[in-house]
DNA sequence: CTGTTAGCGCTTTCAA
DNA sequence: TTGAAAGCGCTAACAG
């Protein structure tokens, strides 16, 4: 096991290591010569910096943490996208955990971005208890909210899930539906009591009362729940349409209804929500809610390293989009 | 900003630094009532180990590195879930890095890694040249290849492909088809050469020839790779069938056919490979090969873990899983 | 433009 | 069982 460090670099190229943590950190600052010698000194000796070291120096780190709900769904690893490609534009790399929508998992997500001194953490938090998130920020941590919109003193980059939910629900009911199930994950889930509230407002638009959409809660936004889900339906009678929170439950529901014989939409019209890549191919093609994903981790992560890079001339800005309704045969 | 460190929770509970570091590293040795007292002082203090400092004096993170072909692929991220549960037991974290299957990129996260210090680096790698590799191992940092089986000195798992290919050739000539197509990513790839190297090796135990199969191949193994080939199929001639080298492709193929009018199997039959949740849900649930995915990473987190614990009494292991034939309506 | 120097916060002998 | 002290490898003043 070889360790090359500054010094022996230095003593190669016949510099101070000074001078050669000044090629690597600010070059312009070396005349070219000088500069070659210690460049080439650096190949042959295969020297890597310890990054250890210059953050415990610098203070901070060229990281930032990711934390997302569930790093198996397509909505987040398209919003990852999006941060991974202005984060390595920036020079800065991406530590991506998974909370897997539980609080005691972020929390510990959390802990190890602090203790790796993250320059800054974009999340979308498990839970409604922010104040973890808060006093990361009294850490010197930044902190922007991604998919979940923040008042007053934080970044946030959301879609407006309420508009999403009436979208979705305001369709299936002109659709002719009358009787409605709307299939989630914990209400916890901020997405989940949203995109539920946007659905009982469409309601109160049309002549449908609050109690012909049924509520299917399950422990996880995924197939499986979806699967779940859709037995109960089966059990406790079908209504005219299935509005669920995320396309996963969507397909998860799609396949045990189909496998029952249950016709869609001509028996039950559905609809799913953020319309991810796998929607449109699957065995009755998925209506959907479309949301701009990638532009979410984008933005995310310019707004945070801004706040980093300028922590006083920094202003906190929510930025709020808008959905779009994908109709296709599913709800067709 | 506040910065607590362990001087001034030492200073709060009384004792010296190198008692703190004790209860943080060692707390068997540290009298009860002294280790309580300190805890307290952490928990007051809000302090949070700063994980630079102690990596830079420890000589390595307690961090390993997963390098990944495409993070979209479900593929790996069920890879992902078998790492990161060992690694979370074993209290370490993951740092995921996304090669997009380009060897440049590759670099690029390899030499992050190698500045953090991990311990070891899980990779499946984007080229055939491992050279980078073999360097990163001289620096201390072990090395396991996942989905990919190295020789003699380094730890791998990986699951036989010649066997998959051939399997899944098998099967379409068994069903029928005279002419046939291989859909799949740059050569370069060695999952999409062996894949095909199976798939001739199918022929051979035919009456077909090697002239009987077609190559396409495209430059991303994802859905638009696989509509960019369905197009290629369409305009120079449909096949009997058509082996795609994972299920993103498959799906991607499928797609632009039915769009196409052809009918699937009746028409051209299709197979894919990897087995992903989503296949079962398409339009036409989709044949495939199956792999034991989540045991892939799990096993070589393992691997990797027990060689970083013990490098001397560590004894490289190559592991070989067989794939496995799932059969459903696209080419039934 | 380059060298010297003083730590960053923590771990780890070694003594007490 | 606990304390004192010596760095880990690097960066950022400051001097030259």
């Amino acid at each position: 096991m070889v360790t090359v460090g500054i010094k022996d670099v230095a003593r190669r190229a016949g510099v101070s290591p000074g001078t050669v943590s000044n090629v690597l950190n600010r070059p312009e600052r070396v005349a070219a010569a000088t500069r070659s010698r210690v460049e080439e000194a650096i190949r042959e000796l295969g020297f890597v910096r310890n990054g250890s070291a210059s953050t415990l120096r610098a203070g901070q780190s060229r990281a930032v943490g990711l934390v997302v709900l569930d790093v198996g769904n397509p909505f987040f690893v398209e919003v990852a996208r999006g941060v991974e490609d202005v984060v390595s534009d920036r020079d800065h790399a991406v530590i991506l955990c998974n909370s897997g929508e539980s609080p005691e998992k972020e929390a510990r997500n959390l802990r190890v971005l602090a203790e790796q001194r993250v320059r800054g953490v974009l999340i979308t938090p498990a839970g409604d208890d922010t104040s973890d998130l808060l006093r990361l920020r009294e850490h010197g941590v930044a902190v922007v909210f991604v998919d979940h919109s923040a008042s007053g003193d934080v970044c946030s980059v959301a879609v407006d899930d309420v508009a999403g939910g009436e979208l979705a629900v305001r369709h299936l009911i002109e659709k002719g539906a009358r009787r409605l199930a709307f299939v989630s994950g914990p209400k916890a889930i901020r997405q989940c009591s949203d995109r539920r509230r946007g659905a009982l407002r469409a309601l109160e638009t049309s002549d449908l009362l609050p109690g012909d959409l049924t509520d299917i809660v399950v422990p996880e936004m995924n197939a499986h729940g979806g699967q779940l889900a859709a037995r109960t339906l089966l059990d406790e009678g079908l209504p005219d349409a299935v509005f669920c929170a995320n396309d996963l439950l969507a397909l998860g529901v799609l396949r045990v209804l189909l496998q029952a014989g249950v016709r869609v939409p001509e028996d039950v019209a559905l609809i799913g929500y953020d319309d991810i890549e796998f929607s449109s191919a699957a065995a009755v093609p998925l209506s959907s809610i479309r949301q701009p994903t990638y532009q979410l981790g984008k933005i995310a992560t310019e707004l945070l390293l801004d706040e980093c890079d300028d922590p006083a001339g920094h202003a906190h800005q929510q930025i709020m989009f808008q959905p779009e309704l994908v109709v296709r045969e599913s709800s067709g």
